[in-house]
DNA sequence: TAGAAAAGAGCACGACCGGTCGCTTACGTC
DNA sequence: GACGTAAGCGACCGGTCGTGCTCTTTTCTA
């Protein structure tokens, strides 16, 4: 029991990185095998689909990012703290943890956004919890509170920033795309917590 | 040779259609082929290889792109109309043309981004053309001329709101996706015009 | 420490993959 | 209108896909 989780861990770390770089559905059985150093047949001891791979595979990326960018977060005072650390944190995923691949939620959610089924629905699921989260610290960010309307236009501008990040690295060869990023960004937090309500 | 020409046409844009759905890997000539209406083989009289049917649909996307969002826009007559203009197509582009599936450019640029060979090499060359038309028309924004350092910031922003959105609208079901966008954009060409220099 | 249960190997399956070959049909040109 | 060539088809190749099945080895536990 003990061994049979570790080995199903190492499978799921495995899958996720070689989903990062090829995608998820492109990603065979044989090549996590491979990889894990299994028989293709003991690879279904731990789970009996491929689906089922892949659900592991999305919860474990979701985890994964969450633990890296918002657990280290949590005990800072302000909002603009937090803010300011959960970015940095989200550049140095996408560029330090996943330097050979790009960052796995993007690719995950480009390529399931029109795939319904359950590992979409799941990747869903997730990133609207994650969206909460920062846009409730958005509301805090200044005082008075912001509208929600105002929160999500922030929190948009956001993830928009973190998306071009990686495209700007990884697909533009872009140099000072982590400078653009960051003053894209500082500048956003100045201009929502300095506006009027 | 007329006809075969507009075989390889419909052929191209069957590709392209089902590579913005499933990734330009993931479609199988087969799938290309039933959707035409030919045999497996005959596609072969007009691609050499699968690698070269990519190029092709690499080719003809972009092409399409730039027929969508700057053609009808090169006789405007200042660069803010320009730019007003390419944002507001760029998104039709996104969910209008793309409804389907989502842009084809962005899922081409997450698929490729790590998988070196003519197809990748194709995209980055014809986007980084795109960027620089794009960062010309952010420098003549304003009189004094924008650096070429604030011109690839503000570029940066427009690219990160176009990607953003097609996010917030297909994966997280954001609703007033649009609305944050034009919003974050028309607030970005304000600064960009109004920063002196 | 014995034995049950978990972990994993080996093999085979039907389906599909990209690609080749030889054949027929349809078209463009003189 | 004849004819060369382009367009397209069906059969087939070796290989890989996801997934069963049976059998052996390892691991945990009573």
């Amino acid at each position: 029991m003990r061994k049979g989780e570790a080995t199903r861990a190492r499978i799921v770390e495995e899958a996720a990185r070689l989903a990062a770089l090829r995608g998820l559905t492109a990603v065979s059985l044989a090549d996590v095998a491979d990889a894990v150093g299994l028989s293709k047949s003991g690879l279904f001891k731990h789970f009996d689909s491929k689906e089922a791979m892949q659900i592991a595979v999305v919860e474990h990326v979701m985890a994964h990012f969450t633990a890296h960018t918002w657990t280290p977060v949590a005990s800072l005072p302000t909002p603009r703290e937090r803010l300011e650390k959960i970015f940095e944190l989200w550049m140095d995923w996408e560029d330090l943890v996943w330097t050979e691949s790009g960052c796995p939620i993007i690719a995950l959610s480009v390529e399931l956004d029109d795939q319904p089924g359950p590992p979409r629905d799941l990747l869903q699921k997730s990133l609207r919890q994650w969206r909460r989260t920062l846009i409730n610290q958005f509301v805090d960010l200044r005082d008075p509170p912001l509208s929600e309307a105002e929160a999500q236009a922030a929190y948009f501008q956001m993830k928009s920033f973190a998306m071009g990040y990686t495209d700007a690295r990884r697909m533009m060869g872009d140099q000072d795309a982590r400078r653009s990023a960051t003053g894209a960004f500082e500048a956003l937090l100045d201009r929502t917590a300095r506006a009027a309500a």
